[in-house]
DNA sequence: ATTCGATTAGTTGTGCTTTGTTCATGAATG
DNA sequence: CATTCATGAACAAAGCACAACTAATCGAAT
């Protein structure tokens, strides 16, 4: 699935008289919202959905894959996933 | 952050002649649309904010944490999140 | 403001998964 | 069209998923 077709999901459930462009101005309300939520916080809980949060790894060693040679790899940050219980169900 | 406050934030950006119900009701279809998605299709792509994946796991040993037996852990199935480069920025 | 059912967090141990490095190329997205 | 993403290579250590069960938290309903 993409975005213009999740949009499509979304005008679905908001029902008949919203328009393909409010619906794609909610996803991008929810995802900005998610997003400054995640880089305030450092966390995002959506009951049933799952929980964003902040992850971060020390630098450390590595290679470059086409020469072998190591380098070393800078302390980052992202975001992680936690799915809920709910959001499991029915995956196949 | 937790939904509320989620909710607040996407009716600021949708702006003021949005309820907070209808924030809701946004942020709910966006989730479910989600859910669905990655239930349907196996994945979902956000580009700027990232991919939800169906992952799967084999079965494997485990224990139980509590008695510390010995016990078989189910093959699962769950959802994870790979962060686009952008939701990565500015992360602190 | 309160209630309470539903969901999540936390606990230990261990084996599997993820991550990130460079860079070229092509595909997909918006 | 500009930007983002996916792919692949080798590698290894950090990170994470899970078990059962209880305590804690959340949030929709009242």
């Amino acid at each position: 699935m993409n975005k213009a077709q999740l949009i499509e999901s979304i005008q679905k459930a908001l029902g008949a008289e919203t328009t393909k462009k409010h619906a794609g101005e909610a996803l991008e309300a929810v995802l900005d919202g998610i997003t400054k939520g995640v880089k305030k916080d450092g966390n995002v809980q959506l009951i049933g959905f799952g929980t964003f949060k902040v992850s971060s790894r020390a630098a450390r060693k590595g290679r470059n894959p086409k020469t072998g040679e190591a380098m070393k790899i800078k302390a980052s940050k992202s975001v992680r996933f936690v799915a809920s219980s709910n959001i499991k169900k029915g995956l196949k």
